[in-house]
DNA sequence: CATGAATGAGCATTCATTCAT
DNA sequence: GATGAATGAATGCTCATTCAT
């Protein structure tokens, strides 16, 4: 690695570097990882393809620093949600409302750590993925506490809710945004009444 | 016109076709289409890159016959049971299950269709997006006919409820397969559940 | 790999292949590995760029055949030599002369063996290095066994004697074919003379 | 003109001048003109890729100056070694002993001068070449005065034999240090008797 | 049916170089 | 003296596609 290189990666001094990684997100959430070529990323940004190399080492690279801040934060606040006080159903409600929030903000990079990661090199995959494996055992230990504390069904099946949980969540980005009327705030008051709703499960 | 070329346009009386289209539809799974060269389609099939070119006549075209492929049906087996008797909550847990079957025998199809067929060129992939908005408004409307019959309280979101569904279901071919124990009919029997007692909302 | 590569690799059934090997020679041997562009052996070939590629799977790959086709016979000729009968002056001027030879219908290869091979990578260029190596040490034992013979004095430096041969002999590609009346008999005769003469010392 | 340039042309006045072109030297040596980026050279130094070119007006040009001084001193020394009294052996072996002495101090910059030399533009290029020439037709008038003194043989090819004498020598940048033992001391008292004794020719 | 050969277009990437600061 | 930012030009390489056989 060329000491250029060390130093960027160490300290990411440079000035436009935030700019050009959203633009780069928002291309590859557009046209996907192998549609989207470096110059649709310049094109956005007014610079040369050239210029790119300035600020990342390669497309690679950038779709994992796309995909680590698409994907940050999640963990931490399921975290802490699920550790504090409560009832699993507040939890529930708290974990799909936080899981939605980053739409308001930074719903490109979020499409793109859903859909793009597994582009990633094996090592860098693989430590994007844990993340995603770490919210899913969040998600599914509030909601084995709650069948514990008798909130819901023993019968829930709560690897399968978990899934459907966060299939539902995940899809949002997806349309957030074309669907008028539809805010982060009733998007998540709506998915936590259906969602606590379900587990609930009165049907059992 | 040659009679090659007239059968091809006719429509794929080619013996080995089924044989190409699933491995394309393979391939565009795992890897996206853009990820996806026809030299690796041709691994799968022990055949050179070359030869593919006699079954269709662009990577384009094979994309929209594995997207039609994956997306036919849907609409097809949601209007009969919409347009059947019976209560809304019966017809949701019929569409559920509906929507889950293909993974049992066209997994990598839908994916395709869910995830790649964006990449479409223009005309064809307005076509193949009809199916799933058509799909949508069934699902939406047997939401609204069950509010209308008390079966789901007046407050229900149809629209977003709709999307929740379709969510928590899409995401299904992304894991099938690597879930131990999860069948088909467990997930559709899990999610219906889920769902219905999710629409009808004690909450509320 | 592609199968196409593999294919390629194990049989090399490719008509043309002689010939663009050769025009890579002639490049690599006229500019150097790195300041000959593939573009550069297309023009000499008259083919586009991308053709080239049809032939090899990499320029390194390039450089690499050429440096074996350059390497190979050296050692099989000298060990011949060397185990055969004979006083060691003989087998001095029987080595020289065969190490010369290769002049006549390869020297792009052996220039570039001598000069580019060092910038192969790691795996062939080890592989490659031990041709030169094995070189050596027959000549270095030939001179041995000459000292052990009473035909060179004891005090020959046989290393220093070897680098002194093959430096001679490997200069000869550098500049055959621009010194007028330096046929390869006669230069192999010359460069005999000299060494024999030299190794034997009178002077000591 | 701006003072800095002015300076710059007339000749290197800066502080760290003769470090940066070490630098250059040593990368030259190690990796070929072509191979070598700016950027290695800039690695070397510890210092920006760009501010190298405060040194020097392009790479080209630091080939040059490293060609100059791995050039420089050889016509000189043999001049004065052919210009002065003794027998051609005598001078033979002064030639060769001066030929190699600057592997001592400035090995990485006779090697670019030896292998780098016809990357240089055609200016520059013939200037420093013509230094090969000169010291090439001094050499080889040694060999002429040696053969008529009866020093050497008259069948004595002198073109062949200046060109054997040079390929020992100049091959010698290219090993030393790799050899154990082998000092510039030792190397040159070797190749001189083994020259010596050459081309005296006790066989013709 | 299938393939070998070839190609045009595009792609990510490198690199020497410039220039305002 | 030195650097951060940027660029133009090239480079090696990939890939979908064509076509004669």
């Amino acid at each position: 690695m060329s000491s250029v290189a060390a130093r960027r990666i160490a300290g990411n001094t440079h000035r436009r570097a935030p700019e050009i990684i959203e633009a780069a997100a928002r291309v590859f959430a557009e046209r996907g990882y192998h549609g989207a070529s470096t110059q649709a990323i310049a094109d956005v940004l007014g610079i040369r393809q050239a210029s790119l190399y300035y600020y990342f080492a390669s497309k690679e690279e950038a779709l994992e620093q796309v995909c680590m801040m698409g994907g940050e934060g999640f963990v931490e606040r399921a975290v802490a949600i699920a550790a504090g006080p409560g009832a699993a159903v507040d939890k529930v409600r708290a974990l799909i409302h936080a899981h939605l929030s980053p739409l308001l903000d930074r719903r490109d990079f979020v499409l793109v750590f859903l859909r793009e990661r597994h582009h990633l090199p094996d090592e860098s995959r693989r430590r994007v993925g844990r993340l995603a494996r770490r919210l899913e055992r969040i998600f599914q230990e509030v909601l084995e506490a709650g069948v514990r504390a008798g909130e819901f069904p023993a019968e829930l099946d709560c690897r399968l809710a978990t899934l459907a949980l966060l299939g539902m969540c995940n899809a949002a980005p997806g349309w957030y945004g074309k669907e008028p009327g539809a805010t982060v705030e009733r998007i998540a008051a709506e998915f936590g009444r259906l969602a606590v709703d379900g587990l609930r499960g009165e049907t059992r």
